[in-house]
DNA sequence: CGAGGCCTTGACCGCGGTCAATGCCCGTGG
DNA sequence: CCACGGGCATTGACCGCGGTCAAGGCCTCG
């Protein structure tokens, strides 16, 4: 599991072995079941995770209580409560799994006591900041600039597997719409 | 108008006087009206700027050509096309004076450059970073929980000087609201 | 002055949310 | 093995928020 680990963050960086090596033994493996809360709300998340397979997802309530997932993190990526684990506040997010799971797990010392020491680890950091911010600027201009049906189709033809491995339930709320719209856009 | 950036940087990080002044001599001055473009469509942006005095929006325009504004930077922020700059692609994003400004430019190149060669100001931009993603994060949270009207309120007490401040159509934008509906959502 | 932009108000209507009924699938226990 | 229950998906009826279009008034600036 942590081969996975290991060649994502080779891929990606400058890392030397010496260095890969102390990152990766600051993670461990979770092994985890579907429907699994590994971050609840209120709790502080003190985590950093990588996928190595299966699914996870991070949403928050809103004030009717109604679900909003903010991301699906899929296999070979790295995510968390951002807000929560940078701010180290309680989070107003949930991470949960969505599939039976394999993780690799950072605690938030561990990361940025690496961040510190590690310049090309703190580079890494910074890439992810970037790319997360951006990713959540498309997604305002997604939400801002497409209707459902749109949103629903650009989704569909930009990233399928979106669409075949979530539940309607949870692509919906993905999407922001409720499940009956999705219902109706999807049968035309 | 470089002592407001210079108390600015000073009160944020623990740069000394010699990287502060190197910093500093990096930022060109700059003195606009009103309605002023500093990064057109189309266009790589190529600066980060610091507000002095006045203000600038950075907006985008939709599918039907509607104005989405995306952020206001008022006195004493950094701000600037982020993606854009980060990437040095063509920029999705307009920024745009609101009123007559003096503010301070960094080229790319030498805001990156600093970034290499000086660790806290690369902490700095980490900072921005993070700052800016949960900025965006709120934002989301904001536009899917709340309906036109509760977001004008919330505005009106957490940063009343948005709505003194702005236009009514540049409020609009920035609620992602038409014009009209922000005039009947304040006559009650 | 006139022209153009901004704000306000009214009439209309469509997207998508809400509520409800029904059917389907699947895991659990008798 | 089947019966049952709960969650998910689908479909229909309804309706309200907020967008669109249009008209009229006001302010600013050349």
């Amino acid at each position: 599991m942590k081969e996975k680990l290991k060649y994502f963050l080779w891929s990606r960086t400058n890392l030397n072995d010496n260095q890969l090596e102390t990152i990766i033994s600051c993670f461990k493996p979770r092994s985890l079941k579907k429907n699994c809360i590994l971050v609840a709300e209120g709790e502080v998340c003190k985590a950093l995770f990588f996928v190595a397979k299966g699914c996870a997802r991070i949403y928050y309530a809103d004030s009717n209580g109604l679900v909003k997932t903010r991301f699906v993190a899929f296999e070979q990526t790295l995510f968390t409560a951002i807000s929560s684990f940078i701010t180290q506040k309680p989070s107003a997010e949930v991470v949960e799994t969505l599939e039976d799971s394999l993780l690799c797990a950072i605690s938030y010392k561990n990361f940025f006591r690496l961040v510190d020491e590690i310049p090309e680890w703190a580079k890494l950091y910074r890439k992810l900041l970037e790319a997360a911010y951006i990713y959540q600027n498309e997604k305002i201009q997604g939400m801002v600039t497409f209707r459902a049906k749109e949103r629903y189709e650009k989704l569909l033809t930009e990233k399928p597997y979106y669409v075949t491995r979530l539940s309607n339930k949870n692509l919906a709320s993905y999407l922001d719409i409720t499940q009956e719209t999705l219902s109706r856009v999807k049968s035309r």
